[in-house]
DNA sequence: CTGAAAGCGCTTACAG
DNA sequence: CTGAAAGCGCTTACAG
């Protein structure tokens, strides 16, 4: 008579069920969860089987309760707009919940990104999940080292000097595109470069590395510069509707850029993709909305966002093992029809 | 020697504190911050005030430990890819954490979404965030009643008869817009249904309405039906373009349907806004990648979101005063390029 | 390497 | 109306 009924919500899954489950206490449950070391092997598995079958989740609000700190990852996001936010929050979302860590976001200023970062780094969180392009800007600025928290990159497009990130290779991805262009016949690329970040540097070498490979080189007046977004690519289209001479294919830095080409190169009277060829890149919504749809490359972003979570929470748990390195994650080639067989002969 | 130091991670001003200085026991402290009635005004007064004195915060974590652990929503989501995903997820996330609670999130399959949400449901969440087409699906299979967990709609189309809702209100957007193309002087207006969904009928009725108070009715064969993706707005489109007679004016069920109705217009050799002018619906990204950009209705999800998850969390903390009711957030006309300022002389 | 015990800051259920 | 006690699910610090 003397034991008092608790409201239970539901049927919560708790460390303790585990634990019995795998035949082993509490405490153990909670080093295998927070990756101790200490844990024997086959311990450590009898454990993880358990957490599984019983599809167990760590409660957050006691992990916090009860460690005091350490339990919140920021991440620093432009506009509710974004088409791949939802993917980002997604994967940062999954493995922030399988550590029991709590996600808290917020939104960003574009006309002082910097100090954003550092007021929120500051007062709030454990750990910083930096999208593009607020990586680049980040590690160009060098405030990473006055940062005290750890941070790592998502989908940077170049690896970071002081940042540690997950990417896929832009190199080997613009290597492979333009390899793809080249089989088709085509010779005279045109690429646009972003302005800015680096992944117009980087994907420029995976182009001409390509090229050379077939004895061709990207000419200086096909490379131009634009924008990752539809206004820019628009203007830029215009221009190169102009040209006397222009190239048979065209790889833009982003799907809002292609749309935007394929969008003028219409009004301009030249078909897509036999007059010219177009290739987008992260293989957004607009890239199946517009016809032709954009061949283009995809960037697995919730992969990326989840990896990089995880690796975030090992750098908070590990401040001292934190290295600088760069996770690599495997992109793909989306063929679809802006890109033609073959080049139109001239 | 029995006392164990235990890490205080900051100066934390916790609730024994507030109680010791207003003279009370930390029960009363808790009953005023939880607004219970029964409190003396004075002691709620002293309580008050020392809480004041002291700066003090409630513990999010604490509280949401100890009042039993319902601390879990969930959200189900049918593809990264959802260009309104991220929106939904950045309102969800910050009502979520200014409470303490946990967000869940899970794909489901869309052949089998009655299934993946029950399962959801029975296993592990205290409260369930349905976004459309969800809700509707869920709220006319009239499973929710089975479902023991409180839920809430975003968005749906129309109010449901078992499931609470947060959303704008469609019979007075289609109404305003339709009120907005009367203006312009059209007087032959096209309606896009969406099957299914029941916006469409909520939809309609605003049409209607808008149209008879200019005694002007809509037309039967100007009634057509496509989902709310591009592919579906190409076909019906195509058949718009076929038409010996259009309307001047069509109200397309979505912006994807919208951007298909330009681009199929474009091809036909008519004019858009000239010819025929396109709205569209939810106000997505594409509607500034086309040319001309839609003039359209603007949902503010991520709004809608944050209120509905605060709601959820009210039910789940109080589920005897859980009632069945809307509420409203006010939406947006954007006018853009779209919409004539005439119409053709017919 | 492992686990019994104490404690995180709050709320619930109860007795007064 | 009020408060002493038990408990939420986890981690820390310690002893074995």
């Amino acid at each position: 008579m003397t034991k008092r009924p608790r409201r239970r919500s539901k049927n919560v899954v708790t460390m303790a069920e585990v634990a019995n489950l795998a035949g082993v206490s509490t405490m153990t449950v909670s080093n295998v969860l927070n990756n101790k070391p200490s844990v024997l092997p086959e311990r450590r598995r009898a454990v993880l089987e358990a957490m599984d079958k019983l599809n167990y989740r760590p409660n957050v609000a006691a992990r916090a309760l009860a460690s005091a700190g350490s339990i919140r990852i920021g991440l620093l996001y432009r506009d509710v707009e974004n088409a791949l936010l939802g993917a980002m929050l997604v994967g940062a979302l999954k493995a922030s919940a399988r550590f029991g860590f709590q996600l808290i976001i917020r939104s960003y200023d574009e006309t002082k990104p910097l100090d954003d970062v550092a007021a929120f780094a500051v007062s709030e969180i454990d750990g910083l999940l930096l999208p593009p392009p607020l990586c680049e800007l980040v590690s160009f600025s060098g405030i990473s080292a006055k940062l005290s928290i750890p941070m790592i990159g998502l989908a940077p497009g170049t690896n970071l000097s002081d940042i540690p990130a997950v990417r896929i290779d832009d190199e080997v991805a613009a290597y492979e595109v333009t390899h793809l262009l080249l089989e088709k016949g085509h010779r005279r690329i045109g690429f646009v470069k972003l302005p800015g970040a680096m992944v117009g540097q980087t994907r420029l070498a995976g182009v001409q590395r390509a090229l050379a490979e077939h004895g061709e080189v990207l000419e200086e007046r096909f490379i131009w510069e634009a924008r990752p977004i539809y206004e820019a690519g628009l203007a830029l289209a215009d221009m190169v509707c102009k040209m006397e001479e222009r190239p048979t294919a065209i790889l833009a830095g982003s799907d809002d850029i292609a749309a935007a080409f394929v969008n003028v190169m219409h009004r301009c009277g030249l078909h897509v993709p036999e007059d010219i060829s177009i290739v987008g890149f992260d293989d957004t919504p607009i890239a199946v909305k517009i016809w032709p749809a954009l061949t283009t490359v995809r960037q697995p972003l919730a992969r990326i966002a989840e990896q990089a979570t995880e690796r975030l929470i090992q750098m908070i748990r590990n401040p001292e093992q934190y290295t600088n390195d760069v996770i690599y994650i495997p992109h793909e080639i989306i063929q679809r029809a802006s890109v033609s067989e073959r080049p139109l002969q001239d």
